[in-house]
DNA sequence: CCGGATCCGACAGGATACTG
DNA sequence: CAGTATCCTGTCGGATCCGG
């Protein structure tokens, strides 16, 4: 386990931002159906399921914001948007899919450390409430 | 860019829910210090700058609970309390070393997209606010 | 020195109703 | 079908005071 010479501060923070920017309830989520190819509004949203339509509406101008994903708008009746990973949304998805791997991996361990956790810790220091 | 089979929804709600668990805004900024080695309180307080002890001590709570670091506990006066990565904390930081990687090298690709629709958003869609 | 308790503002995110 | 607007809630995070 080497140290590996820590990175500068503003590195963290760069770190930090694109992990929030990315770690919100459902970015990911919507990345990762982009993933398998173009979709459309409703396909999405059935795709990933239990989201609002305004949820998926505000990430996805978000990921179009930051230039992960592209909007096309097909002027019909009714309506047709297309959402479609751009290059630098599957440049994303790779770190992000290595730290789904890992996720995948070592939920178990955190669980695991939970429970003992919580089992250890109501009289440990806590001492409140039931 | 193949389009490399695509992973089931269970998966998929892993890689967010860890992605939340670290995505919060100070988690891995206290991670990366620590990777440097085992430190106290006060010193990690400085060491990352601008967090609230109050946050520093919910942050490190979380942390200690998942398993990530470990709290060592001097009672002395005054009290003297030393934390440090597990083997967990560290095999974590891998990944999101990998996603800060990408972050540094792309922050300037996002940000240009973020100003590009910035400029071109106000009259384009949306046109309300001030 | 460490961190718990409390109050408070800001915002994420869900439900619903309405428009083109 | 796609999206906006409004309301309402829970949680995040900061400030401050207090205790061991």
């Amino acid at each position: 386990m080497k140290p590996r010479h820590v990175h500068r501060s503003e590195d963290c923070r760069a770190v930090s931002e694109i992990l929030q920017r990315v770690g919100d309830k459902w970015t990911v989520l919507v990345v990762g159906k982009l993933g398998a190819g173009r979709m459309r509004f409703s396909e999405l949203r059935t795709a990933v399921g239990g989201i609002s339509q305004k949820m998926l509406t505000t990430t996805l101008r978000g990921l179009e914001r930051d230039g992960f994903v592209t909007r096309t708008q097909y002027p019909t009746i009714p309506p047709r948007v297309e959402y479609e990973l751009t290059d630098l949304g599957f440049e994303l998805l790779e770190p992000v899919h290595a730290l789904g791997e890992w996720a995948r991996k070592n939920t178990a361990r955190v669980n695991e450390a939970r429970q003992k956790f919580d089992a250890a810790c109501p009289e440990g220091r806590s001492g409140s409430h039931f």
